[in-house]
RNA sequence: CGGGGCGUAGCUCAGUCCGGUUAGAGCGCUGGCUUCGGGAGCCAGAGGUCGCAGGUUCGACUCCUGUCGCCCCGACCA
């Protein structure tokens, strides 16, 4: 029984200081969450029943793409994280504590080692793979900042799976195959989403895509092909080829800049584009060799000026190049260096030239002589073993596009899902092998796939709301109908009650273990029954009121849409069936509208 | 980790600069009456060790020091 009037829910009238997007302020008015401390959450009746849907639709499709689910500890050993490496390489974003006999544990952010060891454990033969394993599970992970409410917070409930095989082919099998249920996942929840081509971070491995929710206070930036469809994190997108530029100074010379520095005041002093200043760029690289040891060099980036460096194409550079861990790297800070002035020409040390450098025919680079510069230099100039060429700028709308050649958009978006090709990384380290059929022990290929369950819900939020509230599709709303007991006479009540009790026996929902039916019998004024109707997003609203006085009629209400229908008792049941027979035929479009079959 | 801001009733905030009786408002809450289609009206009421700990002072919500918590920005292009 879901009667308001007795109910655990307490909706706020005005946004809380606390939250600055409106998922979150959202959530918090309407009572889905409530702050226990910064970045946890508790999820109250409203919110986790938006949770548990969402998370049924999740195991569901999990389950169809073959998953077999499980459940696996939050608190780690550090010994198996010590020996995948990454019990430094994750840093302080690991929660680490030592337990009453001294051993040393982590509050696990993810569970690549755990799964793994798991594998090593179990799996002898050929004949024991292929197979993918999911939870659905509690993560800690001590984020710097955590923002946003659930969308960033620091213990949170990921879903996360990982795929275990013999072979590229079944690794990329799959892969495919969480991809098309991703896909199917976030239709269900009717979102707007793209897929993107994606660095791989800490978790490491070849290939990986994300699911982007547009939206513009989402913390990822990405860009995509309007002609072609490709699409990717400016963090990871692959630039091969920029707009062409002509330069100004084609003469080699030293020539005074005095006191310009930044590139758009070098080119405003010298009357010329951006594009055609060098901005040089020192970070400090801090590696782990081979050996354990940590130490730090001094890199220089050079892009065009009309670029920005992108750190993260540098790190992977360098930790390829040099077959190391990259730790992290910082701007250069020392006092030795004519900042302002710098410049690929004469820096001691390793020099990293992006190749937008080469769409420009002459360039002007800093002298590292305070207040000069010098032009007319070209791409050939830049020769030595301490050069290296590669994509190190960060894309942005109007790029090139790599695959067909059209202007790129650029767009914001919500980070809900992220698939990975693992490769051996994890199953190398930890002893994860079968027996093939040639007799010979190899390491299992990994995949793993995650998504923010939390994080999804509030992507919705935030890209639905309105100016009264949520908006959800009946798929994830906290109640797929609302009866709205206006109490306009005797008689009314009855029939709302009655209403109710017949709409709860049909639309029970086996997901929540719970009628998806809520009453508000409350002894309120209609404005703030309407209201919190709205603001918990009900997805469809049954008002028995002054029509039903004046002329037997209940009105009907589509929370997405605004519309209404006025119409007898007896033909609620039906009606809203038939709405939500036509949002799901939409979701079954988007459905079939996956690039991969 | 650096910078900024905030902490006063359940919530949103005044008051603090310039120390001085019983610390305020709106919303919410309790009781009563009226009302009943978009956050109703009137009346009566409850609710606060002013984040915490020290200090200065005849006197501290107010000034000083420390501490805890929360939020925002930055930690990235010289």
């Amino acid at each position: 029984m879901v009667k308001l009037s007795n109910y655990f829910l307490f909706t706020k009238r005005e946004d809380p200081a606390e939250a600055e997007v409106i998922s979150h302020k959202l959530m918090l008015r309407a009572n889905m969450i409530k702050k226990l401390s910064s970045g946890i959450y508790l999820f109250l009746p409203v919110g986790w029943r938006i949770f548990k849907k969402l998370e049924a639709i999740i195991r569901e499709e999990m389950n169809k793409a073959g998953a077999f689910e499980i459940y696996m500890p939050a608190v780690h050993p550090a010994t198996l994280w010590r020996q995948t490496g990454r019990w430094d390489i994750y840093g302080n974003e690991m929660l680490k504590f030592t337990d009453r006999n001294g051993r040393e544990c982590c509050f696990g952010p993810t569970h690549e080692e755990v799964v793994t060891w798991l594998a090593a454990q179990e799996v002898k033969s050929w004949r024991d793979l292929p197979f993918t394993l999911y939870q659905i599970q509690v993560k800690f992970r001590d984020e710097i900042r955590p923002r946003f409410g659930v969308m960033r917070s620091r213990e949170f409930i990921m879903k996360d799976a990982y795929s275990f095989g013999k072979s590229q082919d079944e690794l990329n099998e799959a892969y495919d195959s969480m991809y098309k249920a991703y896909w199917r996942i976030f239709s269900r929840c009717d979102l707007d989403f793209k897929v993107v081509e994606a660095d791989t971070g800490a978790i490491g491995g070849a290939d990986s895509h994300e699911f982007i929710v547009l939206a513009n206070t989402g913390e990822s930036k990405i860009v995509y092909c309007p002609r072609c469809g490709w699409a990717a994190n400016t963090e990871r997108a692959e630039l091969k080829e920029f707009k062409f530029k002509k330069a100004k100074y084609t003469e080699k010379k030293e020539i005074n800049t005095g006191e310009a520095k930044t590139v758009e005041e070098v080119a405003k002093k010298l009357e010329t584009d951006p594009s055609e200043i060098a901005k040089s760029v020192v970070f400090t690289v801090t590696f782990k060799s081979k050996n354990g040891e940590f130490y730090d060099e001094n890199v220089m980036c050079v892009v065009r000026g009309d670029r920005e460096v992108n750190e993260i194409k540098v790190q992977n550079f360098l930790s390829k190049l040099k077959d190391e861990t990259v730790m992290g790297l910082k701007m250069y800070t020392g006092e030795d260096l004519p900042f302002g002035n710098i410049g690929p020409l004469g820096f001691d040390g390793m020099i990293l030239l992006d190749n937008s450098l080469k769409f420009i025919d002459y360039f002007i680079v800093g002298a590292n002589k305070e207040g000069y510069h010098i032009t007319g230099i070209k791409a050939g100039d830049l020769k030595g073993d301490n050069y290296h060429w590669g994509d190190f700028a960060e894309a942005k709308a109007g790029d090139v596009c790599p695959k067909c050649g059209e202007a790129l958009n650029e767009s914001r978006g919500i980070e809900v899902g992220h698939i990975f090709k693992l490769g051996i990384k994890y199953s190398e380290k930890l002893g994860a092998t079968f027996v093939d059929k040639d007799g010979k022990e190899k390491p299992i290929i990994m995949g793993c796939y995650g998504i923010g369950v939390a994080r999804t819900v509030a992507s919705i939020i935030e890209q639905k709301a309105d100016k009264f509230g949520c908006i959800f599709p009946h798929t994830v709303s906290p109640f797929t109908v609302g009866v709205i007991d206006l109490k306009a006479n005797n008689e009314s009540s009855a029939v709302a009650l009655n209403l109710y009790q017949n709409l709860k026996a049909k639309l029970f929902n086996p997901a929540i273990l719970a009628e998806d039916v809520l009453l508000d019998d409350r002894d309120e004024s209609p404005g703030v029954k309407f209201a919190d109707a709205d603001l918990m997003g009900v997805a469809y609203q049954v008002v028995v009121g002054r029509s039903f006085v004046k002329e037997g009629k209940v009105e009907l209400k589509v929370r997405e849409t605004g519309e209404r229908l006025k119409i007898s008792p007896e033909e609620v049941v039906d009606k809203i069936t038939e709405f939500i027979n036509h949002k799901n035929k939409s979701i079954e479009e988007r459905i079939r509208s996956c690039p991969l079959t």
